[in-house]
DNA sequence: CTCAAAACATGACGGGAATCATATTTTTAG
DNA sequence: CTAAAAATATGATTCCCGTCATGTTTTGAG
């Protein structure tokens, strides 16, 4: 199997000595799934490192009450959430859920596990993979914990723009679809506000479309919004 | 300097081999800080790992609005948040104020990063330490994102229980002073709030004391109350 | 011990977001 | 192309929780 053609590198392998890095392209498995599967879920035991090649991947967590949380939209070349339980083998605490059709690479953990031994720049890449991670999630929450719903879903319009918007003469354009319902659960609202929300935010050219074909026209001003909704609409 | 006689255990400096561990200590400088003071803020530049020996420290994120949020409150043991900024060189994303007196264990970031480096073994536990880090912050961000305010300060006395409890007969004692505006800040709700929802609490016998003696009463009701708050209290 | 400051407590009120209900539009499947 | 399904849209109502206001208790410094 060859490296994939992907545009982003693979920080994860692609520091690896060449010897090395030739052995884990031999072991790897390229998977493909669909909307609708699931690539791994919830408790399921952790035996693989996941490796996003092409399309889009939301981890996802349940509650008791039926709700759901994406914890995060993985884009090609991201490592697949719930490190942890891979490297402590347990359980994966989330769901990996293909958002259209995707092809993965999965590689056995054990294996990566040893190379990296040998490898210590990219041991050492990946904890700076990890903490740089890290450092997302915990501004993730501080918009959790203290922002009203409409700075959340700016936040996270501004947050995807940059991960995987597409530049365009009219805007950015959001190359994955995005379901009003999908953009709820990344920020913990209903998808009647997220409608009600993205209607004003609509109104004032801040966006444009629908789960089809979302626009962001005006990044600036959305991510001024996130910090102070008053300082752009009334 | 020899190793602080903590109960837990440093896991990413014992794993070091035996000679780069006695280098470390030779390295490490102590120091000393008391409740008000900073370790470090928001901007600052990173420029050495620190692990907490003695005392509790808590990492918070300001925003403009001048609100406050406690991304975690540190024990003995704890490697210090802002692990990306280190590994990066770049500004810490958040600010560390102690609890009380504290004492920490200053090291220089190259000198462990070179070490890491004939460590694999080492790196490989630093890598495991942030995978669970992560993970937990995934876990806080769910409940941020979809749980009511008495769900979240449960969800937060149940982990503080398990983190910084001390068993008595009586229950589970928590041995920092958390005022109930510090709770409010660990889960993004005012200090109104919080109180109304501790006396609750402390109606149902769940939970008992102020900041200078906080107690768990009955953590496995407040376990299911963070899940399910109608099978606890009506 | 005394007193000021901090923490805790409680009430009234209002706003933001959830919930439920119902159209309308768009997308997809056959 | 057509029908069914999914997504978007909008209104009415409810309620959780933030805000403001005021009072009580506890804490800690001198």
């Amino acid at each position: 199997m060859n490296p994939p053609p992907s545009r982003r590198e693979l920080p994860l392998i692609d520091l690896l000595q060449e010897q090395d890095r030739r052995e884990i392209w031999k072991q790897v498995k390229e998977e493909h799934y669909r909307k609708g599967e699931y690539i791994f879920r919830e408790g399921d035991r952790a035996e693989y490192f996941h490796i996003l090649k092409e399309g889009t991947v939301k981890c996802v967590r349940a509650t008791s009450a039926g709700k759901e949380c994406t914890l995060k939209v993985l884009m090609p070349g991201d490592l697949f959430c719930c490190e942890a339980a891979v490297f402590d083998g347990g359980q994966h605490p989330g769901t990996a859920a293909p958002m259209g059709d995707v092809s993965i690479l999965r590689l056995n953990k054990e294996q990566y596990f040893n190379i990296l031994k040998k490898n210590p720049e990219a041991a050492l890449e990946v904890i700076k993979y990890l903490g740089k991670r890290l450092t997302e999630v915990q501004e993730r929450a501080k918009i959790l914990a203290l922002d009203r719903s409409d700075q959340r879903l700016a936040s996270l319009l501004v947050g995807l723009a940059e991960r995987i918007g597409v530049s365009e003469p009219q805007g950015i354009r959001l190359d994955v679809r995005l379901t009003r319902q999908d953009l709820a659960d990344m920020v913990g609202i209903t998808p009647e506000t997220t409608i009600r929300i993205m209607s004003r935010f609509k109104q004032a050219k801040l966006v444009s479309g629908t789960a089809k074909q979302l626009m962001i026209l005006d990044l600036p001003a959305l991510r001024s919004f996130a910090s102070d909704p008053s300082s752009v609409l009334p």
